[in-house]
Parts: structure tokens; sequence; C-alpha cells
RNA sequence: GCCUCUGUAGCUCAGUAGGUAGAGCAGCGGACUGAAAAUCCGCGUGUCGUUGGUUCGAUUCCGACCGGAGGCA
């Protein structure tokens, strides 16, 4: 019996389901791997679980943060890593949940990262990069880490500028950095199961109805409330699918519907990505829902690696 | 019923003076190690309505038929 399991999928594949369903058979917890459903008072938009959705089940990494606070993935893992050592401790099953393939790797890695809050030099990039612009940041990378400046595209700024970051933090190239990482084995075994669907039409079919649903939930008025709080409309957290283009829509550039509409789309876009990232996981495990009974198949490969 | 226009990618359309076709949007694939719901890279996916004719060769020219739009009765 695994005591960690991991529950990939794109958005709106029914992980929540899913995950509560097993920690109820398997007197389980659940730890929440989505980088949105952090933080407070972003309840609908991000589809956190409700009350009832819990089933009384406990749920960690659900509002740890405020909107306008800066989160990432080295906080993610400096916050889930002790409360997952904690279930472990106390022998019950982790079930850790989410989309956020980025977030769940590390955790699971084990990756540790430099202390939080950073030095400040990644504004001074940024700075630099207005006002030059991002060619003599290349320049600069590609005397310092040729192997990293030649995998970047020029018009990937932001990934320039955390490998000038982390050379400039630590002394280490990111090239160096991320082979020596590689080498390390992964703290963590979890079963890996993944969500997904036959056909791609009906994850899009789901996540239009979604959208809908949040909608009908009072989705837009949850976003005036944060704006009328004082969130800045730029904050990393208003830039999540669901608000960005409902924030816009309020600032009078388009309908309500017409930014429903590019939401449904950037969703399918978003979850797209998120099964490319899962899909080269080579130990995911995957359960087809207009297929074959996941839950059956769930519990079978749960049980089937006893050990 | 007659006349005119029209039918090309999932959608809106371009185009080929006859040599099996290309844009936008949509879509698909990939990358990802401190913003990741972020950021970035790559890819036209097609019975050119159907069917005869002319032609070495027809999506293109001609005829018929089918579907759509408009006009006249």
């Amino acid at each position: 019996m695994h005591n960690i399991i991991c529950i990939a999928g794109p958005t709106a594949s029914g992980k929540t389901a899913l995950a509560v369903e097993l920690a109820k058979e398997f007197g389980g917890e659940v730890i929440s791997c989505d980088s949105m459903q952090v933080y407070r008072r972003m309840d609908i938009g991000t589809a956190k679980p409700t009350e009832e959705e819990k089933q009384g089940i406990p749920h960690h990494m659900l509002d740890v943060a405020d909107p306008d606070e800066d989160f990432s993935v080295s906080r993610y893992c400096a916050m889930a890593g002790p409360i997952l050592e904690d279930i472990l401790a106390r022998g019950k099953t982790a079930i850790i949940a989410g989309g956020t393939g980025l977030y769940m790797d590390s955790l699971i890695r084990g990756n540790d990262f430099a202390p939080y809050p950073a030095t400040g030099r990644r504004e001074e990039l940024e700075e630099r990069a207005d006002r030059e612009g991002i060619q003599p940041l290349m320049d600069w990378l590609r005397e310092i880490d040729p192997t990293a400046a030649a995998r970047l595209h020029l018009s990937d700024r932001k990934r320039i500028i955390r490998a000038l970051e982390v050379y400039l933090e630590t002394g280490e190239t990111i090239t160096a950095h991320d082979l020596r990482t590689q080498a390390i084995p992964p703290k963590y075994t979890p079963l890996w199961l993944g969500l997904n669907f036959a056909e791609r039409s009906e994850l899009y079919r789901r996540i239009d109805l979604r959208v809908d649903l949040m909608l009908e939930a009072g989705l837009v008025a949850e976003i005036q409330a944060l704006l009328a709080s004082g969130i800045p409309p730029k904050c990393t957290a208003m830039q999540a699918i669901g608000y960005k283009e409902f924030v816009s829509a309020l600032d009078g550039n388009g309908t309500i519907q017409e930014a429903a509409a590019q939401v449904q789309q950037s969703s399918r876009r978003y979850a797209k990505r998120q099964l490319t990232w899962f899909r080269r996981n080579q130990r995911m495990n995957w359960l087809i829902r207009d297929r074959e009974d996941i839950l059956e198949k769930a519990r079978r490969l749960i049980q089937e690696t006893d050990n």
C-alpha cells in the first residue's frame, strides 16, 4: 500500500472528487497541489473544493496566502513538505492532488530552494531588460552559461532573467544546478494517477460547462470584491485564468460574455499544457474517465502494489 | 418556374491566365527546476459540393445535378 498517492490531470477532469473518495477509503488526507487555490478569497474561479465536497477529509495547502502576496514553487515546497512528512508520521496516506505539475514534481523530488524571499536581483535584471532590451542580458548569459543561452529563445525573457538570477545569487549556473539536481533520485516514490479522457472534446465540454457554472455561482462578484478590497489587478493571483479576463472586462474591455468565452478558450489551452507536462511522467498510471471505471482501477492499482 | 450570385481547412475567406492549394482565427504537438492558471517553441490538419465532358493533365474551362443567398414572376 502506497502511503503517497499523486493525482494529476488537466483542469476539470475530476481530481478533487477522486482524491476525496480515495481519502475516505484508505484513511488519507489531501494536499492540494494548485498554484491558485493557495490564495484566500479566490474560491469560485479556482474551483476550490467546498466544505461539502471535502466531506470531512482534511485538505492542506488551501488558503495559505493572500492574493496580493508573491507565491512560488519555493514557498509551496517549504510549506507542503513538512505537512507531507507530518501526515506520513501519523501513519496516514497523503493524497497529493492538483494540476500544477511543477509544484507536484518539485515536492516529490524534494527539490530544495534557496531561502525566500529573494534578494531583489531579479528586480534589477527586470529593470535593465526594460531599459536596454533583452539582448544584452542574453549576451551576458552566453558568457557565463553558453548551454542555457543556446537552449533559451530570445523571446523567453522570463527564463533568461531567471538563469542570470540563479547565477548571481548562488554562483552556480542554472545548467550546472539542473544537472546536479537531476542526478539526485526523487525523495518519494508515490503512486502516480493521471486523469484523462479518450475524447478531448469531452474534456472541453466539461471545461465550458464549468465556466458557465462559475458565472452562475457569482464569479464576477467574487472578483469585484477582491478589487474593491484593494487587490492590485496586476498581481500574480489576478493573472489566473478566470480572473484576468473578467478584470479586463470590468475595466471596460469587452463584455462579460466575451470574457467568459475567453476563459473557456484559455482553459482549453491550459488543459493541453497540463497534459503535456504529465504525459512525460513515465510512472503515470492513466485513468481514462470515458473508457473505464476509474475508481475501481485506482483501487486495484493501490492494492496490487501493496508491500 | 426563370435569372443572377455562391459552394475551397473546424470557422471566415484568398488563390490557381489548367500542372492536386494558403492566410487569420480555432485546433494539434513540444519545452518547462524560485511568477507555472505563468512563460516560450514548433505544426496546415483539405475528396477545392457531386457527377459527366474537353485536355497529356481539371479545384480552375464547359454541361448537368445537389445545397445556400438574392432577384423576377
